[in-house]
RNA sequence: GCGUUCAUGGUGUAGGGGUUAGCACAAGAGGUUUCCAACCUCUUAGCCCGGGUUCAAAUCCCGGUGAGCGCACCA
């Protein structure tokens, strides 16, 4: 009971000092829909920030931004129409509904499979609803989990979606990508925004969002010379769930690199992403003692990967899946390559030493093959350049590709023996997918920041933030609104705010200590106080919030701290 | 989507068929104050939306929307 207090109050607290509140409120609000107030854009807009730089700083990564509205084909290509297509259906009688292939899965072993009129089939059967035990259902209809638009005006407009994720974007551009990396292996990119998700019962405040902040990367590499990764010097011990269907089900405790050498992790890059997702989490404020990696059952996962873990980070909400990170295979740039034809998804392997291949092949007689077979001459030599075994004598039946055959004779063909030096091949890369959902990570951080205390006999309240998350720096505040304090607090403000990446802000309004309060709340990590002394020699106080000491210093040595990064010094 | 509980200033709440809708905190203006939610004066600000019943609805009824919980769903 008292747990659910605590989220009631710091629901509270996050509404009442514009850090997150219901988007569209004065209208009645939207399910599903959030907006960031003054304090939480800012709290989001660094996170995101560090989450960029965290990726860039590897050097081999780099990042794109693309459209939000996506053309139907390409979320053909990826699976999403498909997948994002569950039929529904709804009980007559009570009006609940269903996903229908769960309702017939013990009547069909692919009831995920089947088409509408099937499950119609099935469904009338005699199913009984869950809920009323009645037996009659409406016709099973797609519920598609994206929101549709239209490029394009009427009729001629063409279907397309608001991204689901983000990932799309970067396999659209992997052959720009290529290139810039100089046809080189491995390379990643990022991408930060929104996506969206019609979700049938968006919950849990800001867990589950219809429209939500994500950060993706994806990472390409050749499977058969993975990048060298070095565990070796990570000392911290990690909470893994493995796969319960797998050797190690349950709960362990190990190092990311024992991860690896158990077998455990299966790849070794995707165990290096463990442990650069959680660099980022416990950098960012995220309790590692709060964070756990849960392996997806080989029944779970997509059926393209091959080993997808969840980032889970507990809170109010219990256990959260905060990132996912699969290896996604060449699943994505095969399909693509597929379904667009394009030619530049993949990327080259080159030989140790070229290697030398004799192929025999039928070489067609353009003079002969041409006015013998007419318009069916380029059928002719496709089939016999697709050809993998030649014929041991001539003339012989070779097959076309529409399924007839033609008679080849001797005087169509010759019989070569041609030798190549061949340097290397052609390969689709794998790519291996962390996706960070940006708006859960900071409900944790503001979760695991929260923290209710007591002063003097009254609460009070702390937002621990780290360094460089909170929405300003630095407050700044004249001790009394007069005798030229606010004006030497309002140049203090501007020094600061005329540093890269620093950010400060005056308070002038009410009592010192109230003041304190109210940045501590917020979680602004430092305030410095302008008193007699300031306007006397150009020293003020500053304050830490975490401990509420304070030390004297001049303001040209806390500008270029604050600059350098160490303002901690000074205590 | 179904069931269920709920909806009063920025936040937390009291009340409730006819009230100037109360309180606390927060916020704004002024005063006071030599550093941790002090004090004094004044001020701003509210019954979720729509329909019904009624002489009269913030209050009762129905519907919607939103929030919490349970079921279902969750690339």
């Amino acid at each position: 009971m008292a747990e659910e207090r605590r989220l009631d109050r710091l629901s509270a607290m996050l509404r009442r000092r514009g850090i997150v509140l219901p988007a569209f409120d004065i209208y009645g609000g939207v399910s599903g829909l959030i907006d960031y107030g003054p304090v939480g854009a800012a709290i989001r807009r660094r996170l995101t920030q560090k989450w960029i730089d965290h990726w860039l700083s590897h050097g081999d990564i780099v990042e794109i931004d693309s459209p939000t509205i996506t053309p139907e084909a390409v979320l053909v290509a990826s699976g999403h129409v498909g997948e994002f297509n569950d039929l529904m259906t709804e009980c007559r009688a009570c009006g609940s509904a269903f996903r229908a292939d769960h309702l017939v899965e013990h009547l069909h072993p692919n009831a995920d499979s089947l088409a509408a009129d099937a499950v119609d089939g099935l469904l009338a059967s005699g199913i009984e609803c869950p809920s009323c035990s009645d037996a009659a259902w409406t016709a099973a209809q797609p519920m598609n989990l994206m929101f549709s638009t239209q490029i394009g005006a009427m009729s001629s407009g063409r279907t397309a979606f608001m991204r689901p994720e983000t990932a799309q974007g970067m396999f659209m551009l992997y052959p720009a990508l290529y290139r810039h990396f100089r046809q080189k292996l491995p390379f990643g990119a990022i991408q930060t925004g929104k996506g969206y998700r019609n979700e049938i019962s968006p919950r849990q405040g800001m867990i589950r969002l219809r429209e939500f902040n994500m950060a993706e990367l994806e990472y390409f590499i050749d499977p058969e010379n993975p990048p060298h990764v070095d565990l070796a010097r990570r000392t911290e011990i990690i909470t893994l769930v493995p796969d319960p269907d797998g050797p190690y089900a349950g709960e362990t405790r190990m190092g990311f690199g024992s991860a690896l050498d158990a077998g455990i992790v299966r790849h070794s890059t995707v165990a290096w992403f463990l442990a650069r997702t959680w660099d980022f989490l416990v950098e960012v404020g995220i309790d590692p003692a709060q964070i756990r990696f849960r392996q997806h059952a080989s029944t779970e996962m997509a059926h393209y990967a091959s080993d997808c873990w969840d980032c889970e980070i507990h809170g109010e909400h219990g256990w959260i899946e905060c990132v996912g990170i699969a290896n996604r295979t060449c699943h994505d740039l095969e399909s693509h390559e597929a379904h667009s034809k394009a030619k530049g998804l993949r990327a080259w392997r080159q030989f140790a030493e070229p290697r030398t291949q004799t192929v025999e092949r039928l070489a067609p007689n353009g003079a002969v093959v041409g006015p013998t077979f007419r318009a069916d001459a380029g059928a002719v030599v496709a089939a016999l350049e697709a050809l993998s075994e030649l014929p041991d004598e001539l003339p012989f039946e070779l097959q076309l590709s529409d399924g007839r055959s033609v008679t080849i004779d001797s005087s169509m063909v010759e019989r070569r023996t041609e030798t190549a030096n061949v340097s290397g091949e052609w390969f689709t890369p794998h790519v291996i997918e962390p996706a960070f959902g940006i708006d859960r990570i900071i409900w944790h951080v503001l979760d695991h920041a929260y923290e209710e205390a007591q002063k003097e006999g009254e609460d009070y309240t702390f937002l621990r933030l780290a360094e460089g998350i909170s929405s300003v720096d630095c407050v700044v505040l004249p001790l009394f609104d007069k005798e030229g304090m606010p004006e030497l607090a309002r140049e203090i403000t501007s020094a600061i705010n005329s540093l890269p990446r620093a950010r400060a802000e005056m308070d002038s309004s009410k009592s010192i200590g109230r003041r304190y309060a109210r940045a501590d709340e917020i979680g602004i990590p430092w305030a410095l106080t302008v008193d007699h002394t300031s306007l006397k020699d150009g020293s003020v106080t500053i304050r830490r919030r975490d401990d509420q000491m304070q030390v004297r210093s001049f303001v040209d040595e806390i500008l270029e701290r604050m600059a350098a990064g160490t303002i901690q010094e000074l205590f």
